[in-house]
This record gives structure tokens, C-alpha cells and sequence, in this order.
DNA sequence: GATGAATGAGATTTCATTCAT
DNA sequence: TATGAATGAAATCTCATTCAT
């Protein structure tokens, strides 16, 4: 039971720091501003962190896990054809702008404040797009052994490129004005870079 | 005369600046740091900029100028055939992958550094990726109108997605090892998302 | 027997605290150091202590009294001969090294924590060494009586002296590689200075 | 010019500094007090000491010296006859409590605020008077090679012996109510003891 | 009686900025 | 114009002490 609270009083911290960097940021957000959104002395603070960069790796952890987890949801042998294949990127990219746009906080931390306030942050966030890219590789390794996507394809570097597309995508809805109509477009962008290009002879241009 | 050699001595602190903000992000960069790398008194300093803030700003301005330019070299019109569009493509992605790499300081500043300094700053960058997605776009409906890309594409956020490639494109060749090949690669997935996308049957893909 | 065993709480509070003190100096020693190592709450500390510096005022007067109880061994009256005092001497001097050396922590706190902690502490060790002047001048009172010290000598000042010396002695012993060694050599230096003095002829010294 | 500036507003801080742990110790004064006495920024402390415990290990060395110089004023081998040995002791004595008494703040650091700040701080203090024993040693050493001084003592001990009397004749002499009488009463007493000791028939004690 | 979570006063230290020279 | 000494606001972190359970 003791732990349980524990657990919970941590949490409750985590979610007031995720409040406050997301907010003003890392260096700007103070410790006593994390402990006040919750009406805690900031010494007790230093019973569950042990400094201000800790919780900040704890922010950020938190943040990575959920957008892994939103990223495995769906199996990447499940689809056999274009059509399904195709459907499950667009729940990917939905499920994947929904976990930003339902709570915003996590999408500022993550694209605004995150970087440059640690250099093991850094490569911690460069170690999570590297994650994602080897998971978005297993669906495109899947499309070609089933034969809906070209033999030959670079699926190492092609999982880079789509990846930066869902997360650019991702940044640019938060911003925009109708965040639903954003995601839509930016979704059907990918699809139709993922899928065709978009030269007007498509066929040739794989040939070329 | 006097005027010539305050740029100079502007230009020699936006030198030493991008030094030390690369080298060390923001706030761990101190003035006296930059002073210190071309022999000036830190006072000094605040004769040529009213604060640390105001010659991060500059340093930022100043890479932001050098990406446009870079962007602007190829006229988006000057493209007539796909083969000819791809060779623009290629060229587009090396000169800004070069960008980063003969000058790694610009790739940290603005992949590492630059957000979470100042909510500002934040907006400037975004503004930089809104100002090279009217670019991107104008070459796509240039293709449209020439008849080498598909009519009826969403070419505002196709451009986007193109941007995000690049983007990404460039944040990882600079990590990579073997920076030659990891471009290369690059530059050939977004070649083919660009132009196919990875449908095995590419034609259907896009009528679907 | 409830008193009983708060007595022996108190006790082993005491011995934990000596521990902590001696290992890291007033400051440094934290409460909940001193709890820990009787595996105790540190709430419960302030049930037998009222402050950090009660129990430092405790573990010195526990030394204090270790001390002078050691001090207060031997009857100054006792002894009736040069011979007999010289060998009361040589007694004392193991007796109070035996104590440090025997517990080193004693040492540590008397010799290197215990001044500098509180105004109020500094006073009462200073008392100490005024307690066990007054022990030692009693014995000097007694070798005049007796006829074996010379007539004439400022026992106040000698006592404080040869006290000096003591205590000069037991600090150097427990630093020294060899303990029983230098606890030797002074004492045979201290025998000297007492009985003796330095000088070639001692006789016609006295009488300068 | 610049240089002997600083110099000299070292030199005031260290002042300052002298006062401020002579007059609440080494944890009590804080480094905005130093600051303070001298009309100082606490800011400013900082370009010249890099932190609080550097200043001390600066007052300490100032006064380790004075002692230091102050010991070695006398030549040991200057002495020829017991009498100007004598004499010699006495010069010394004088030296070394007037250092104290004309400046107590000396006398506070060394005897009450030294031990306890820092474990290495403890070593050089302890240095300290191993240094003065070695000095010590040289003058005995003198003695007995010039016939004044018995053969045979074990001056290595004898000197630590000597040494302590002298220092803690000086702790003593700084809290006493008549200085000056106790001065001359701790001197007369380390005189009998290094000369004639205290035995009526010294002669004889000397070859138990 | 025992516990340990909570508290917040308080100290050190940093560094952007100012300004007298 | 150039300098760097001085400044002091501000923030992190510690820990003795309290008190509800």
C-alpha cells in the first residue's frame, strides 16, 4: 500500500512536470512551479526525483512509451493486401496524431522542448525514431514477401522516410487550425506517397 | 568604413556564437564563451547585440537564410519531363544534405539546439518549414501542369510530406557513419516514394 | 522498566551517533545517518533527543566522562616516592591513550569534530581540560608535600602543561603507524620533561 | 597594476573572511557575510575564490604561515650555552603567544574553527605541526651536540612533547583573563619542564 | 511509542548584464 | 570603442524538524 502511494505521488508529479516543460519548457519551468501545480513543498519533491533533469528523463520516458505502444498496436504481418495494407496506415497515422492532438502537452515536450537540454536526451530521442523505424520496416518487409509492394524496395531507408512523414505530420497538425482536417489530408499525403508517388505514369517512374 | 568593420565584427560573433551554441546548446553556452573564442571582452559583446537571446536569434537567422538559399537555387519551372523532375529532386536533396554536412554546426544548432530556447523561436522555426513547403509546393504543381505529376494531387501537403523527408533525410545522414551512402539512400527513397510510392502495382494503387 | 529501556534506546542512540559523528564530522553526520544505523525511524530520534546538537552534546559529555574517569583512576595522595610517581605517570599515560586507541572514534570526535560545532560546546571542552588540570595539579600538590618535587613550582601552570602534553601525546598516538611505539616514546618523553627536564645538569638548571 | 588590484581585494576578502570565521566558524559564516563586511556583491566573492571552502583552506594557509614565520625567527644553532637556551625558549614562547593575542581571530580559527570543516583541511593542520616539531627537533638536536642538553634524549619525541606545550600554552593563554601573566606563567612552566623538570633531585631522576 | 512523508528555510553558486575606466 | 570587475537575481538542492497515522 505504501508503494502503491508511492506510485502515485510520482505520478501525480510527472504529470504536474509534464504541465509545467510543456508550458515553459525545460529550463524555464522550475522545480517549485512542477511541486506547486500540486500544492507539494518542493522538498518533497527530492523524495521522489532526484533532480529536476530526473524527472525530465521520467517526462520523457513516458511520453516515448506511449507513442511505442501506439506504434505496436497494430500487427505488421496481419495485412495481405494494398487495400488492407493501405487501411492500416491510416490507422497508424490516426492513432499516431490522436495521441498528440488528445493531449497536447506531450506533442510541445516532444517537438518543442525536449531536445537541447541534455545531450543523452538527445540520443535518447534519436534511439526512440530509430525504434519506430525498425518496427515501420517490419510492415514494409511484410508488403514485399506478400507481394503487394515492389520487390527491390530500400524498406531500411524507405521506413526512415515514412517515419519522418508521420512525425512531421504529426507536428504540423498540433499547429494547424482544424487539426481533423489536417490530420486527413497529411494521412492521405502519405498514402499516396507510400503507395503510388506521384508521377503521372507511376509504372514507368518505377522503372525509370 | 567604421560601419564595414562592425559587420565584420558582427559577422566574427555570429562565427564564435555558432561555435559555442553547437557546441554546447543555449544555455549552457555562456557569453563570455563566445567572446572568449575571438579574444573580446565579454562587454563588448553587448555593443554588437542587445543580448544573448538576440545573437541566438541571428545565428538562427542566419542559418535559416542559408537553407532558403539553398532551397531557391533550382527554378521550379525550369523542370519540363519526370527524368528531368527527378534529376531536381536529386540535386535538391544533395545541396541540402551538403548544407549540413560540410558544416555540422548548422545541422546541431537546428536539429538540437535551437527549440525550447524561446517560445519565438519555436514560431521562426516553423515559419522556416512553412516558407520551404510554398517552395516545395510550387515544383509540384509545376509537375501538375506540365503533366509529369498526377492531376488532382493535394499538392499543400504532399509538399509538406516531401519537406518532412528531406528534413528527416538530413537530421540522419548527419548521425550516420557512413554519411555519403546513409544520402544516397536517402535521396533514392525519396526518389521513389516521390515519384512510385512502393505499390507493386502502382497504377492501381493510385486509382484507388 | 518502560525508563529502563528508554535508558538503553538513549544508549544505543549514543553509540550510533559516535559512530556517525566520527566518521563525518558534526555537519556532514545527518540524523537519519545516525537513525539508519540502529535500523530506527528518524522520527523517532526526537523522542529521546530534542535536536542534532542534543545528542552532540550527549556523546561529548559520554566521552568527557570516559575521560575523566579514566583521569580519576589513580589517588593522587597514593604515591610517596619519585620512584612510585614516575610509575603513576607512566600508568596515567597508557590509561588515556589505551582510551583512544582502544576506540578510535573517541579520538576523532574529541581531537578533530567536536570544536566548531557550537560556541556553546567549544566552552565546555575547554572546561574539560580545566577539569582535569585541577586532577593533575593535584598530584604535583602532592609530590611537593611529599618532598619528591621541588619546593616552589607553579603547579597551576605545570599541571596545565603537563596536561598539554597528554593530550598532545594521545592525538599524535592514534595518528601515528605504529601506536604502541609512539605511545611509548611519549610517554618516556613526558617522564622526562616531568621528572627531569632536558638539561645536561639539571641541578644547576633549576637553580638559574 | 591590474594584478596587484587584485591582489589587494583578495587580500581584503581574505580579511574579511578572517573575521567572519573567527567570528561565527567555518559553517555558520556564510560567504554573503564575507561579502557583506567588505561592502561586496556576494557575486564578487566568486571571481576571486572559486567557493567557500577555497577561502578557508586561504585563511588557513595565512595563518599556518604567520606561524610558521614566526617560529623560524631564532636560528636553532645559534645557542651555545643553556643560558641563552634559556632565553632562546623564552623569545619563542613570547613570539608565538603574542601572534595569537595581538590578533585572536587567529587564535579562534586555528584552535576552535580549523578541525572539522574539511578531512583534508585536518591533515594540514596536522602538517602544520609536524613541521613545527621537525623545527623544534633542530633546536634540542643544537643542545645536546653544543653539551647543554643531556645525550641520549629522544628529541624527535621530546620536540612533539615541546611543541605541545607551546601550542596548548597558546589556546590557553588567548582565554585567560590576565594574558600577559599567563603568558609569563605558561612560559616560566615549559621552561622548568624542558630544563630541570620537576623532581627535587633532578640529577637523580634523570638516571632512574 | 514508532514511523517516514512532508515541509520550507536557507545557502551556495552561476552568469547575463551594467558601467566606470 | 573596448574592457572586465562588479552585481544580485534566481534556482537547485539539503536536511532538521514536525506531525498525522
Amino acid at each position: 500500500m505504501d508503494q502503491a502511494r508511492t506510485i502515485t505521488k510520482r505520478d501525480e508529479i510527472i504529470s504536474a512536470a509534464i504541465d509545467a516543460f510543456a508550458e515553459k519548457g525545460f529550463h524555464a519551468a522550475k522545480v517549485a512551479d512542477i511541486a506547486q501545480r500540486i500544492s507539494m513543498g518542493h522538498g518533497t519533491f527530492y523524495r521522489y526525483f532526484g533532480s529536476k533533469l530526473d524527472i525530465f528523463f521520467a517526462v520523457i520516458d513516458f511520453i516515448v512509451e506511449k507513442i511505442q505502444a501506439e506504434v505496436a498496436v497494430d500487427e505488421p504481418d496481419a495485412t495481405n493486401t494494398l487495400s488492407e495494407y493501405r487501411d492500416q496506415i491510416i490507422r497508424m497515422g490516426k492513432r499516431i496524431f490522436s495521441l498528440f492532438t488528445e493531449d497536447a502537452r506531450l506533442a510541445q515536450i516532444i517537438f518543442y522542448e525536449a531536445y537541447g537540454a541534455d545531450e543523452d536526451l538527445n540520443r535518447r530521442l534519436d534511439d526512440l525514431y530509430n525504434v519506430i523505424d525498425r518496427h515501420v520496416e517490419r510492415y514494409l518487409v511484410n508488403g514485399v514477401r506478400k507481394g503487394f509492394l515492389r520487390k527491390g524496395l530500400d524498406t531500411r531507408y524507405l521506413s526512415k522516410a515514412v517515419r519522418s512523414i508521420i512525425f512531421g505530420g504529426a507536428k504540423d497538425v498540433i499547429n494547424a487550425r482544424d487539426r481533423d482536417l489536417a490530420a486527413q489530408r497529411w494521412i492521405a499525403a502519405a498514402v499516396t506517397l507510400m503507395l503510388s508517388g506521384m508521377a503521372a505514369d507511376p509504372e514507368a517512374a518505377a522503372s525509370i
